[in-house]
DNA sequence: GCGTTTCGATACGCCCCGTAGCGTAACTCA
DNA sequence: TGAGTTACGCTACGGGGCGTATCGAAACGC
């Protein structure tokens, strides 16, 4: 719809866009989400203030559009098993709330969402439903290995994989950003272990942190 | 050290401390976090402004202490059962995030806790911290039922059981936070129930979003 | 070329932040 | 009771950001 609504008049300047985010996510570095302005990334991309208006409403959603870009880096190599996958993606996805740039933004944009329609809108087009084939596909490979149960059929069991999926997003995607910007402590391999072994046997078997304890009641199949 | 350190001169009005608190979370329920402002809280309370930065800092501090008696009001009552427990703390919590005045301030003070080591330490102190002893009240509660294995002993038993609550702390507390914030949808009793489900049983028993589908292949016990 | 749209530049009104200065009020201690 | 100390209300202020308006120039399609 973008396409057919302006094909007259002077286009918009794709190195403008490019500048801008890249000079977002640089200010967001060093100055944070409450010490970025519009004067500023203007003044640091080259280019007027009021290019940066005519392309996003608010601050807000120029920075989930800059921010956005970063989580299509998340990848999901396939390691083998259901375990190394998930511990595999836990520890990508901290990595990146590691980044200042994520780190400061990614919580502010959420927060003005709470009270911003289109903008609660945007995050989920850019960056949760983007994110979320990661455990579509992990699911999928897990489910050919024989590590977890096939979907029933049907459209009742297509509808169960999707919640399924969104559950599973949830629960790993909230417990690192928890764990990291809540808590404020930091992911390690010990704690991305512990989750995955969590998600994987449930609570009774979450005794030890890695690995069962010592003559431990529940501990399941690992390698 | 607050007590000894001013014994003299004219007392903090404990009045004016209950006031400002109250002006801030009306304020947040009307304008939210990005509408707040120090001087319409410092107007709704009928006090200076002055006398709200004689007691915080900024913004962040303030709406951190009034924020943090709201999750005081989560209790957890013994329901007889491990998964009734998780189920009813993850509604509880998620009822306190449907509530304006936390929604819209949690995210944001976390936010900006990114680049304020003395925000984080607040909110760790006034929040996290005190609210994590429902995991550990849980955990003690369904080792005694026999639901989950014991703690080892020694100092080493008691280490890993503090990881253990943390991690829980972290996955639940994350898990609600995100899918009611980040996918900004609505926790409801059927979610809960899978979340715990998936909690108690892992990934591979976590089918069917409430009770196993018919004929199903790993449906564990659940009543 | 003509209409349309973008761009840079500048200026502006509005509002908020956080602090300073002052006189007054409340409390402790001698 | 009076002196010392701290909190309070009030007002005013400098600094800075937001988002908009306006203008002439530039870059496109037709």
């Amino acid at each position: 719809m973008a396409d057919s609504a302006r094909r007259t008049g002077r286009p918009r300047s794709a190195a403008a866009d490019r500048a801008i985010l890249d000079a977002t996510r640089s200010a967001l570095v060093e100055l944070g989400w409450g010490g970025l302005t519009m004067g500023d990334v203007a003044l640091r991309a080259g280019v007027a203030k009021t290019t940066l208006y005519r392309r996003w409403a608010n601050k807000s959603e120029m920075v989930v559009d800059a921010v956005a870009v970063l989580f299509d880096e998340l990848e999901l190599p396939d390691l083998g098993s259901l375990r190394a996958d998930v511990e595999s993606v836990v520890l990508a996805f901290a990595a990146l709330l590691e980044r200042p740039e994520a780190k400061t933004a990614l919580m502010a944009v959420v927060a003005e969402a709470t009270r911003d329609d289109a903008l609660r809108a945007r995050i989920r087009a850019a960056i949760v439903e983007r994110q979320k084939h990661l455990v579509v596909e992990g699911r999928r490979r897990a489910q050919a290995r024989g590590e977890l149960p096939p979907d029933p059929p049907g459209p009742e069991g297509a509808a169960a994989a999707d919640r399924a999926a969104d559950l599973i997003f949830d629960v790993i995607a909230g417990a690192v950003v928890h764990r990291s910007l809540v808590s404020a402590e930091s992911v390690t391999p010990v704690w991305a272990r512990a989750l995955t072994a969590l998600l994987l046997h449930g609570l009774p078997s979450a005794a030890g942190p890695a690995g069962p304890a010592p003559g431990g009641s529940g501990g399941p199949v690992d390698a």
